[in-house]
This record gives C-alpha cells, sequence and structure tokens, in this order.
DNA sequence: AGATTACGTCGTCAACTAAC
DNA sequence: GTTAGTTGACGACGTAATCT
C-alpha cells in the first residue's frame, strides 16, 4: 500500500483498535504516525488542525465506507431476490409449455 | 490439542466523480 | 482548483471448520 506525505496510518489515534495498529509501506513502526508533508506544515498549530483535519477525514471515511458495504449488502439481497423470482418464473413457463404440448400432441385430428 | 485454511469484517488508501 | 462523497483494493484480525 503506497503512503504518500500527508496520507498516513492513523494508528496514533486513542481510540483505534489494536489490532488496526500495523506498519506500514513506508517502514514506520506501529503506532507512529509520520509528520504532514513539511513544506504544507509550519507552526504547531497548524501542525494540529493538519492532525485534526485527518481525524476528522478518516472518521467520516470509516463510516462511509460502512455505509458502501451495507448498501452492496442490500444491492446484492436484491439481486438474489430476483434470480429467485426469475427461476420460478422460468420453472412455471417449462411446466406450462410441457403441458400445452402434451395437449397438442394428443390431439385427434 | 495445535496448526492450517477459508471466510467475513473492518479501517485505510487511492482513484474517481460531482458539486461548488 | 478544491472539497466531499463513493467505492474497489489491500492488509490485518477473529472465528469456525478441517487437518495432522
Amino acid at each position: 500500500m503506497a503512503v504518500t506525505g500527508d496520507e498516513t496510518e492513523s494508528a496514533a489515534t486513542g481510540d483505534m483498535p489494536a489490532y488496526h495498529m500495523r506498519s506500514t509501506s513506508s517502514g514506520l513502526p506501529q503506532g507512529m504516525v509520520m509528520a504532514p508533508s513539511p513544506r504544507a506544515i509550519h507552526s504547531p498549530e497548524q501542525q494540529a488542525e493538519a492532525t485534526l483535519k485527518r481525524e476528522v477525514r478518516l472518521m467520516k471515511n470509516r463510516q462511509a465506507a460502512r455505509e458502501c458495504r451495507r448498501k452492496k449488502k442490500e444491492y446484492v439481497k436484491c439481486l438474489e431476490n430476483r434470480v429467485a423470482v426469475l427461476e420460478n418464473q422460468n420453472k412455471t413457463l417449462i411446466e406450462e409449455l410441457r403441458a400445452l404440448k402434451d395437449i397438442y400432441c394428443h390431439k385427434p385430428e
């Protein structure tokens, strides 16, 4: 996983479950947050703001991912239902065709 | 009982899109 | 151009099933 300057793991956030504190491809140890791009951040205030911004963004994206997965599950369930309905319809039509053929074959001239 | 495998879930990143 | 939202991909973890 590529990690850019200001897109780092957020393992330093206190509420992060322990099992998600993993090391990064940049070689940072677990739980360590790399500083945002140096040319963008100068003062500690800016640093703190950037950190906060990042935490908010991660939190929003976390929720977005949950919602996205929920919607996907719902969509798949819908498709599965549709498949079941169509299979039933198909079965019924095949039966109907069979019955009609039967009638037609035994019809006296 | 411990090791391995398969599967589901989660958080994060990156790429993309739409709205501003 | 920037910003926020969406989603596929990835890696990590937990757990149940299976193997040795």
